[in-house]
DNA sequence: GTCTTTAATAAAGCCGGTTGCATAATAAGT
DNA sequence: ACTTATTATGCAACCGGCTTTATTAAAGAC
């Protein structure tokens, strides 16, 4: 009795979400012949949807502005002022937030630094800072996204964490849903960056990535099938939780030593520069991390991996090098490309929003299954390096 | 204009799948009012759907065969004998090909030794040879399952195969398939057991398996929800393509050598009779492979382990040894549980019969999104232990 | 003020589903 | 052998969603 029901209403909301969709994308106001033609749905059905969907406070009508001859058409606008998502990136050191419209846009943004310890507050206030930045009302906030570094389990506890034990064991989602009433998506921040790699960043196009996270400790992390690979007990890409199986040798508890230069950076401009000591030391460490990352190759045989390392403009040298010595390690010629993140530190952060469209997809838009608007999240980038 | 018109007819297809679900699942005939109770459906859609199905050969009206008062109800019964579904698992030494009807009950078995090069042509033989053993018709044959060593690409090719080098490069499923005029799906050999572990074996009830295969090498495959992992290069647990990373020690050339015993399954034997020497002979086997064990298990943390070797009643001393060399290598205490493989040499041409029901599911049924009989595919797994 | 052009609305029909009711077919009772 | 109770069938009516077609409304152009 409910089958029938449900395949009609079914049929109504793939409609709805199909105008939705055809709206958003051409960000300016549309007539119903447009969506029409874009969606192939007859016009009184879209101007059935349409009523709906204004109704629900997604769609706006808009005056005509018409230019021909004839009946003016009436043109609608997609309401993407009529909610917003946060996202938070909650790090050792500080946090990031990010406040985006329905469409992805991003109407705020805040990086706050902090030498004390990390509480759950702080990440309200991030939210709250980056609402004040452009004199958002959080009224509208239909739910948070947040990245946490350490193993997140899939209640919102923070199971471990090197970066953060302060934190470690809290009910921290649930802290933050309560203080805000908004539904909260949490999970493990490199995790969250290769998403939003792979979504719209170096791994765009690609639905099984494999991104490489090399600073002072190595991360890994893997979506698959255009999801993030969690494991049975959320460890799926922990490889530090192999005992003995330290990443490199020139490692001490957690920092990396150079010897060439002082710092790592410093090292790969080096090289970039031509010095041939620094390209060695480089070589010799990708060499030293080439067969766990080979492992890892021939596990999943990735499509691609992006790799994050180094300052941008010098992150040529050490993909070059890591992909030789990866290679070195191969028997067979097929390796996937190795690419430079194209998102960088803000990766994080822009998973973090990005989890929370997919996560509550259909509280946000009222609408089931309307796809997040990773494109418009992953490209706003420029906005924040001013 | 097409949308309605295929919302409406998927709406019609799926319950078409409802009707010959309930029909398949209770095995003998069902009268129209019973499936309409089980599928929620209408009586009059129900009596539609079945119009279609006669009328498409999956369903035979059958007599009422009444007990109680009151008009006799009209009863239909499931044609599993409508089509057959061929698998053939090509080894090195030999070929093994079995014959299902559309419910997944095993018709008919065929193994056959070899000594000489494979040969294409010795799957067709199979396949007859299984026909003929109950009489078969292959002119019901809808399609086959094929199961190779070695790296089976995309298109049917083999592209590398240390057991089957006669067969490298060759358009296996391609000639297969216009010899007998049928589709064929053709995948790696330990992928397929793999699969059928996972579907209907010791990983039953789970969608991420790790399947080991401990022979005289070793074999990993991966299934991650419910599909096999293939990877870009369809290397996806192909952990033999890192240079000079061999498992164990103790191997030469691809054969495992042991001391306290002439062979693995002797060794095995008297490890669990109580030999202490043949005991610690497998813990330090263990040890030597439990390594890239764990990391495999680090990098997509499933949520069990199927491991097939040595002969089954032994297995719990190689599991346990297993477990226990693992354990030492992680860090946290999270582990899969390991299992023994419940479905032995068998489960590669059973997965091989499987996956062609999985991917010629609509040309074998003639409806969409049938699920596969793997219940009952892996279920008859007694008669062939006759 | 009328004409032309374009869009909105209304009406009718299709397809798939459900509910409800009269009817047919049988076993059991007399 | 006939009636009755019982059960499933088959038909009719209806709903929800979409489409097509025809009619009406609203603007600019002459």
């Amino acid at each position: 009795m409910d089958t029938a029901r449900g395949a009609a209403q079914a049929e109504r909301s793939a409609n709805q979400v199909a105008c939705l969709r055809a709206l958003a994308d051409a960000d300016d106001a549309q007539t119903v012949g447009v969506i029409s033609a874009e969606t192939g749905l007859s016009r009184p059905t879209v101007h059935a949807v349409l009523d709906d969907l204004v109704e629900a406070g997604l769609v706006v009508p808009t005056d005509p502005s018409i230019v021909g001859p004839g009946r003016p058409a009436r043109a609608f606008r997609f309401a993407r002022e009529a909610g917003l998502v946060a996202g938070v990136d909650l790090g050792p050191r500080g946090v990031r937030a990010i406040i985006c419209d329905l469409s992805g846009r991003r109407l705020g943004y805040t990086e706050l630094k902090r030498d004390r310890p990390a509480e759950i507050s702080s990440i309200q206030s991030a939210i709250h800072a980056a609402a004040d930045e452009s004199a958002l009302d959080l009224g509208r906030l239909r739910a948070v996204g947040l990245a946490l570094p350490g193993v997140v389990e899939a209640n919102g506890h923070l199971r471990a964490s090197l970066a953060l034990p302060e934190l470690v064991g809290l009910p921290i989602a649930e802290t933050v849903s309560q203080h805000l009433g908004r539904p909260v998506a949490i999970d493990n921040d490199i995790k969250l960056a290769a998403l939003a790699e792979q979504r719209g960043g170096a791994g765009r196009g690609y639905s099984d990535v494999v991104y490489l996270q090399i600073g002072h400790r190595l991360s890994v992390s893997i979506v698959l099938n255009g999801v993030i690979r969690q494991g049975r007990h959320r460890l799926a890409g922990e490889l530090g939780a192999q005992r003995g199986m330290r990443w490199t040798r020139n490692a001490d508890r957690g920092q990396l030593i150079w010897t060439s230069h002082p710092t790592g950076e410093a090292v790969l401009s080096a090289a970039a520069a031509g010095d041939a000591d620094a390209q060695a030391e480089i070589d010799d460490f990708c060499a030293q991390i080439a067969g766990r990352i080979a492992t890892v190759l021939l596990v999943v045989d990735p499509e691609i991996v992006v790799v994050r390392g180094g300052p941008a403009q010098d992150s040529a040298v050490l993909l070059r090098s890591l992909e030789a010595a990866v290679e070195r390690e191969l028997l067979f010629p097929e390796r996937p490309p190795f690419v430079a993140s194209a998102l960088g530190r803000e990766a994080v952060v822009l998973g973090a929003v990005g989890t929370a469209f997919d996560q509550f997809s259909t509280r946000i838009y009222g609408v089931h299954d309307y796809p997040s608007p990773w494109r418009r999240i992953t490209h706003d980038l420029e906005r924040t390096s001013k």
